[in-house]
DNA sequence: CTGTATCCCATCCGATACTG
DNA sequence: CAGTATCGGATGGGATACAG
């Protein structure tokens, strides 16, 4: 195995002042916030949509993963209850992944996030040109 | 500087057979979740809600976050025109972060994720346990 | 087909020191 | 107060080879 798949967080959440939310480093929310954050767990979970698809459909459909991250991404997405697996006991072997229903939930909100950046991706470039151009042309 | 912050992506989208949405590792919004995806990005935009906030501020209520990264993270969400800084020539000097209108759509969403693991952080919390002690005490 | 194990480098990012 | 510069350790993740 690798990359650490434990160091227990802390429990109590906005414990503080009631602030807004808990924004310690060792928060559950920060813990699974980080999961999200990877680089793959969010591609995966926005493409099981609603059907299930085989391990080497999944890499063939992910542009750029390699066998190894797409097997721990699978594996933390299981461990995390967003993902199901499911073995077929035949010769070769065939691996279905599919949401559980725990992951529909979080694809819902996923899928809105990635329909933002899609929405909004023109609007960024821009901003980004308009601010990477007045950085190469100081005011002088 | 550091970082990069160019290596220009594609711009088209979805060319392929129309599957769901483009994965390719160069799109665009693979550049803008990868963005959403970093460590203290989504935290910033979660907390700058409705109000600005000054550079200590943020520092003091995101635990754990360096000055150094505090910088970085707020330069660039500055350059995709998600935060406004507003410099007043002050001594000592005095800078307030706040979301731009942009800003403030993909602070709906984070939100709704933010509010997403709140909410699940339990359930999560048990499916890990579970999936270890499983790992750890074989069927035998 | 679906993995696991090993190697190894690119980058992320924290610590620290210095500046206007 | 609000940065910037530099260094160096940790870690994410790709390439490759091997296995059930």
């Amino acid at each position: 195995m690798e990359e650490g798949t434990s160091k227990e967080p802390s429990h109590s959440c906005c414990t503080e002042e009631a602030f807004q939310w808990d924004t310690r480093e060792d928060c559950d929310v920060r813990q699974i916030l980080d999961r999200i954050g990877d680089k793959w767990s969010l591609l995966v979970i926005a493409l099981l949509d609603d059907r299930s698809m085989r391990f080497t459909e999944l890499k063939r459909t992910i542009d750029g993963i390699s066998q190894r991250m797409l097997t721990v991404t699978l594996r933390q997405l299981e461990r995390d209850g967003l993902v199901l697996r499911t073995v077929y006991p035949v010769v070769p072997p065939r691996v279905d992944y599919e949401l559980t229903p725990l992951g529909v939930t979080l694809h819902d909100t996923i899928q809105s996030l990635v329909t933002w950046t899609e929405k909004h991706q023109t609007e960024i470039a821009t901003s980004r040109a308009r601010y990477d151009a007045a950085a190469a042309v100081p005011v002088v």
